[in-house]
DNA sequence: CGAGTACTTGACACGTTTCAACATCCGTGG
DNA sequence: CCACGGATGTTGAAACGTGTCAAGTACTCG
């Protein structure tokens, strides 16, 4: 393990699990102690696969992944974007068989983390233990979220929301400031998280920017009007389950 | 605590969480002599509700729920459908707040357990923590599936896809045989589940029923065609993390 | 500078929603 | 036990949101 340039309190994986969980300096201190593999990754590459029995999980910390499947006839369906701190395949670690797929929207540095040493932290650290069964928890509702997303809202308002989303939980690790946040996706990937065509996604974008909701270029996105967004959105943070959801929300 | 009329093996609690995760004889025991408090609901009622802060948890002990949460316009989705056994507000546990209602769909008879008892077994018993952790991350991959079928199937396919998994789920806890379970679920709560018109679910009922799919009809539902069903709903019961697959899934 | 990827636009097809009317089932009270 | 009333299921027609296809434009990176 190389010497990090994070202090506990700027390593994103502490900045992530304290946005929505409570941890001790000792319990802090062990998680960075764990023995991590980092690697770089290329844009549009897969970390694992449905069907994978992993031995390990994969921890963000750098860049935007996203998890999906795809259906017999092979369209694809993204059910949530990962940012620095996140730890996407965190279920692996009690699923032996990976059901979903996980693979990066930009380049992207990663951890991997044995699940033998996560298991062993979790028994030695009961308060771990509870900060990452948190942790999955708090993903689960977002996965609720999207279900209703997906289901029961138009194209417009389902953009606006995830686009919410993405602004709220890249502020609550200090990834965002001003209603701005450095993203990269295509319209393709609002598409597969939307279950929407990319041509329908590329009007109702510009639906969005015509009416001042926002700015999306260059890897930039920018709510130019965050109430009216967070309206079209039908968006309240709840959900995510932060910490301190007057502070990130806003 | 009335005296129950179930043994370790046949309580629907064990028998739930034997069909995704592992537990000792010593484990059995402590969950069932968790004290719980049992009540009888009518259909169609709220169990609790979106921004509640529950003290405990809701145990299924007979009839049929779901999780559900409404639109800002008043549009109803269905997160998931729980039946004997599920623990479906388990994750009010470790999240203060709810994010989503939970309601009965026919009359039900629940038990809730008090959160500090389950926190108290968890710290006590590292392997009930983590048989209840792995089925809330079972839960989890559930509503990943979800998503997929809400975003990119089309309405023949949903249905197809959610009555195979009810069959499924009763199959793995006894409350199915011969692919044939009882259910209570109208249409409108189908289309709920499904993002869709309880008008296009009937349409899409008499499909699958013309196609010898299925038959349902005064609360049981039949796969006349297991396989075909199967196909049309794109089904692969990977997704429900079963220990028994192949006993189950069949 | 070239090539591939991402974005944009238009026209048409299709799945699904909505509305409205009607039939049927089922539990309840008389 | 029957009659009633509300919930549930059924059907048709028209409207609407979104998908698909196809062609063209504009990035972006090596």
């Amino acid at each position: 393990m190389a010497a990090s340039p994070f202090t506990t309190d700027t390593h994103p994986l502490i900045r992530h699990l304290a946005s929505v969980a409570t941890l001790s300096e000792e319990e802090k201190h062990a998680l960075l102690s764990l023995p991590m593999q980092v690697m770089e990754l290329r844009a549009d590459q897969d970390i694992v696969r449905e069907g994978d029995r992993p031995t390990r999980s994969c921890l963000i910390l750098q860049g935007w992944a996203c998890t999906f499947k795809m259906t017999g006839d092979g369209k694809r369906q993204i059910m949530g974007f990962h940012i620095a701190g996140n730890i996407p395949d965190l279920q692996s670690l009690h699923l032996t068989v990976l059901d979903s797929s996980l693979g990066t929207m930009s380049p992207c540095r990663v951890a991997f983390i044995q699940h033998e040493a996560l298991h062993a932290l979790c028994e030695q650290h009961y308060g771990i233990a509870r900060a990452l069964w948190r942790v999955t928890l708090a993903d689960a509702a977002i996965f609720r979220e999207w279900i209703m997303n997906v289901g029961r809202r138009e194209a417009h308002s389902q953009l606006a929301h995830v686009l919410c989303e993405m602004l709220v939980r890249t502020k609550a690790v200090g990834l965002a400031r001003d209603h701005t946040c450095e993203i990269t996706v295509t319209q393709q990937e609002l598409g597969d998280a939307t279950g929407n065509s990319a041509v329908h996604v590329n009007r109702v974008l510009q639906q969005l920017r015509r009416d001042g909701l926002i700015s999306l270029e260059s890897k930039t996105l920018k709510a130019l009007d965050w109430e009216a967004l967070k309206a079209a959105g039908d968006f309240d943070p709840t959900y995510l389950h932060l910490k301190h959801p007057e502070r990130d929300a806003a």
